[in-house]
DNA sequence: TCTGGGGTCCTAGGACCC
DNA sequence: TCTGGGGTCCTAGGACCC
């Protein structure tokens, strides 16, 4: 059976759900990111992207190229929920839809022939329900596997709907920049460009023993999806291996007691997504990222499960205490992994966390009600000025 | 232009067991 | 005293994605 693979990608998401919900911010370059000091720009609309400020750039340097622009933090508890409206109306059109990101979703439209003549039918309509119920522009791209949608919604973005057809394939590929590969970032480009590679139709007929050379087990895998071949399957539920929490400071911190501080805030927030997800984690991860932009990860593997913020902290500090402190730290993360599902009637606590687990859901309980500044612990009160 | 925060996957070395 | 190979788990770093 043919295999028609939809992937949906929301046009400039963040900035797109900020214009339609506030009329005077339409027309107007919108950028969503992070408004302190060491921020980056999370989305653009596209009349910021008009005076090129893109994703992941340094918000000083979009202020720099758009400062009539409107700059804000965003919401993304309301993306978030957004988000989920589009879920549902993806899940209408197919059971099997896996969702990438908050804005981009994969859809398996195999063998529904007998709902509509053709792929194209669906996407425009999965496009127009997105419009017509949530007021958001998608772009869509059709094709047999999962790369190739993905390139062809890019393609014809914003709003855009693109079709790429068996006999198509080696057209539309042979003259994209190998960037456009997945998985090639910046270092992989390079090495190709080393070795004359620019294009994905270069790559297409590259010298398999110099490429060996270069990228080892993973040159066959590049040269598959050069070819336009992908036959990875559509998955709807994947399992979380890691929930983590980090931030980046405005001002690099030298004290072990602000540090210490910083961690337990962490240790708490991540035991708490833990709560709320039903997992509990065996490794505690902390990652700190230097002055220097220098980053290292220190982890810690506990006999059992926990998912309780008060272990993670401890198991963090134990971890913080080995470190050296020849400069600032400008990052702070805390993630558990080794996770395995935490059925609330399972008890894999000795009495005493048990006790602790309790009274986290509790605070929990609270916190969902009134909301997270409801409760605190003392030493998370913002500092008072004398 | 000084570089976020949420993740996934891969590699490589070492400990440890049989 | 010197030397095995396979398997599993843990740790650290890095590339990459949105």
């Amino acid at each position: 059976m043919q295999r028609w693979i939809i992937h949906v990608d929301m046009d400039a998401f963040f900035a797109a759900v900020e214009q339609r919900d506030d009329p005077a911010l339409r027309g107007r370059p919108v950028v969503v990111g992070g408004v302190g000091p060491r921020g980056v720009v999370s989305t653009a609309s596209y009349e910021a992207r008009r005076f090129g400020v893109h994703s992941a750039m340094p918000m000083s340097e979009a202020r720099r190229l758009c400062p009539h622009a409107v700059f804000m933090p965003g919401d993304h508890r309301k993306y978030t929920r957004v988000a989920g409206e589009i879920r549902a109306i993806l899940a209408a059109f197919s059971p099997l839809v896996e969702p990438l990101s908050l804005d981009e979703a994969f859809l398996d439209a195999s063998g529904m022939e007998w709902l509509y003549k053709d792929p194209k039918d669906i996407a425009a309509a999965i496009k127009a329900k997105i419009r017509d119920e949530l007021a958001l522009t998608a772009s869509a791209g059709v094709a047999p596997n999962k790369f190739l949608a993905k390139l062809a919604s890019d393609w014809g973005k914003p709003d855009g709907l693109v079709v790429v057809r068996h006999d198509e394939i080696a057209a539309f590929l042979r003259a994209m920049p190998v960037s456009r590969l997945w998985g090639a970032g910046e270092k992989t480009v390079a090495l190709l460009k080393g070795i004359g590679i620019n294009t994905i139709g270069q790559l297409a007929d590259a010298d398999e023993v110099i490429l060996r050379r270069h990228f080892g087990q993973q040159a066959g895998e590049m040269r598959r999806l050069a070819r336009g071949e992908d036959d990875r399957p559509v998955v709807p539920e994947h399992e979380p291996k890691s929930i983590g929490n980090e931030v980046t400071f405005d001002e690099d911190l030298r004290s072990r007691d602000d540090i210490g501080t910083c961690l337990l805030a962490l240790s708490q927030k991540v035991g708490r997504r833990l709560r709320q997800a039903g997992y509990a984690g065996r490794t505690v991860t902390v990652k700190i990222r230097f002055g220097s932009f220098r980053t290292i990860t220190r982890s810690r593997t506990l006999g059992e499960a926990t998912l309780l913020g008060d272990t993670i902290y401890e198991t963090a500090q134990a971890i913080m205490a080995d470190i050296e402190l020849a400069e600032g730290v400008r990052l702070l993360g805390v993630t558990l992994s080794n996770l395995q599902v935490y059925g609330s009637q399972t008890s894999l606590f000795a009495t005493d966390d048990d006790k602790k687990l309790k009274a986290s859901v509790a605070v929990d309980h609270l916190k969902d009600k009134f909301g997270e500044g409801a409760i605190t612990r003392g030493r998370l009160m913002p500092k008072k000025e004398k």
